[in-house]
DNA sequence: TTGTATGCGTTATCAG
DNA sequence: CTGATAACGCATACAA
């Protein structure tokens, strides 16, 4: 049993007349009677035809479909940010196909395939922790497929780019625990060959230069994985606790992370703040739950998304090659709350 | 500029042979010269040639795409659901197309349009909040579409259904509560439209029944839009607050109205458990970190995606129509921690 | 073993 | 104003 769809030709056939006339009674084309039109636009609506839009794909070498490539769509960053490109394509009538990487640069090659095959006509992708060869993507940029990156760009690629404020981010955030006291801090990173870690890591150690504290390069741990597997960012996490000069503070720079490491720590049972300070990248609601509450870093997701779409749209909608490529930089959120709290400090508390 | 492909002509032009006999090669056809093949295959992978699957589709009237709506995935408890789906859809060679339809008809109607006439071979589908009439899905379903239902099924459609025993699960929870002391539940639930709504009541008032209370109608407050809407939380919470009888203890029937019923108690500095005690249907991972740990009745949500694509894809690769459907039962779980202890009990706690 | 012709659903072009 | 035809990319029945 397959699901038949109303065609042209069924019109055609009942109505005693040719495809191409029904087809431009469809289009409310210029030359046509407005007695066959009518004819033909009740019988359409009666049978409930809608155009089939494989074969206009087909026709058309284009299908109204915008790809998206994320690494997973639980992360709540991610879903916010799905959820601004959403609401902007659909807007324009175009439609969305998600893929999810996994983290897995198989996984993202594999879906990559699957969408540009799949005729989308655009692309908006933040690449996978795992992925540190770019060339299958340059490649698809390079055929003249439009991609925007947000949030893991690709520096090399030169198209638009839609990014937070990664380094500020990091700075204040690290400005705030040593202004609430702290002075052995360590970092919580993703993979070193996304673009985020780069920007968040150099806020991070810019502060502590810029207060005069020796940075210590070894005060880093890094998750290939980005957090996907939690015995990853345990092993991350139990190798800066075991650092030489006792840490008092995390700096996690990833959403997942920043969940991830939470849960270590009550496992271990370390307090938040009582034995030591955390402060994290997180778009998550419920961080705000915990008591005490998380102080976060947050990225403005539904707005990113929003705004790579509407640079795709321009890409995939401008008649001439486009040369000039814009970066958009937005501003993170510092959302400080009591579990950052460990000195008296002037009220800054928001929320 | 447009993304062009390789094509079969292409390749045939190329090498100087028909467009037939590339496509045999690639097909790995029974009636081909060895060496034609190897000819093709060699320069189809030197040009990075790829089929089609627009084209293919086309013809073959099929995508191997399944379309999944839900009604967010920023919901845990669906992108659990949907990575199930996944994983099996990518052993079967099929891919996904998510759309959400946030609890709104419309937005339902339009999604299931797009799908559908995106020639989608089958559809896993649980219903929006909104969603009263049938009849647009019921249409497809009699035209032929393969449909699996999950959690919120369509009664009245005779289809393969995979749920959870939420009577159980609700029937449990509320045996718990009243287990740790409880006398005044109330109840918060979703639109009354719902199939899970309604079997999580019954198994809420079954309990209420079998230890001899009186539920008394009054003590349930219904959320139209399913928790999309804090405020919409917030009137029920405050209605159930205002009860002549003061409630002691809530029971959340969604994963939506549990995390949004935590956030207005938190606003409203009523402690759980100190105030009240509350438990609810959540998969999110982050309620265990909470102080203390919520209670929460899980689904076995990734289970549940496997499980239906495995009889979509039964139900779409079957020669003859299927006239015997099932509605597959999964137990939840329930998670007992600390948020609902009030009186001592024997140590039950897990987790 | 390979080439030719046809059709999937649609629209653009050209003829009537 | 309307009808026939070709083309989008592919697979296949049929012809050679």
């Amino acid at each position: 049993m397959k699901f038949e769809a109303v065609t042209i030709k069924d019109i055609a056939k009942a109505l005693g007349l040719s495809t191409s006339t029904v087809s431009r009674a469809l289009r409310d084309s210029y030359e046509i009677s407005q007695e066959t039109k009518k004819l033909v636009l009740d019988y359409a609506a009666k049978i409930n035809y809608h155009p089939n839009p494989i074969a206009l794909s087909l026709k058309e070498r284009r299908s109204r479909t915008i790809g998206i490539v994320v690494s997973e769509i639980a992360n709540s960053f991610f879903s916010q940010v799905i959820n601004g490109i959403e609401s902007i394509a659909y807007n324009n009538g175009y439609n969305v196909i998600i893929a999810q990487s996994r983290e897995s640069f198989s996984r993202e090659m594999l879906n990559l395939q699957f969408l540009t095959s799949r005729s989308v006509d655009g692309l908006i992708i933040s690449v996978s922790t795992e992925t540190q060869d770019f060339s299958f993507l340059q490649e698809f940029h390079e055929r003249g497929l439009p991609i925007v990156f947000f949030d893991r760009i690709v520096d090399q690629i030169d198209t638009h780019k839609v990014i937070v404020d990664n380094y500020k981010g990091a700075y204040d955030a690290t400005m705030h625990l040593l202004d609430s006291g702290y002075r052995h801090l360590v970092a919580l990173a993703n993979s070193e060959s996304l673009s985020i870690t780069r920007e968040r890591l150099a806020g991070y150690q810019a502060a502590l230069k810029d207060r005069g504290i020796d940075s210590g390069g070894e005060r880093v741990r890094y998750c290939k994985h980005g957090g996907m597997i939690l015995s990853e960012v345990e092993d991350a996490l139990n190798g800066l606790l075991d650092e030489p000069v006792k840490p008092d503070a995390i700096l996690a720079l990833a959403d997942k992370l920043t969940t991830g490491c939470l849960r270590l720590l009550k496992q271990k049972k370390i307090d938040v703040p009582g034995d030591i300070g955390l402060i994290g990248f997180s778009n998550t609601d419920l961080t705000e739950l915990l008591e005490p509450p998380l102080s976060v870093i947050r990225q403005p997701a539904f707005e990113m998304g929003e705004i790579a779409t509407n640079l795709l749209l321009q890409l995939i909608e401008s008649k001439r090659p486009v040369t000039e490529f814009e970066t958009r930089v937005l501003s993170t959120e510092l959302l400080i709350r009591q579990s950052t709290r460990r000195i008296k400090s002037p009220d800054i508390v928001s929320l």
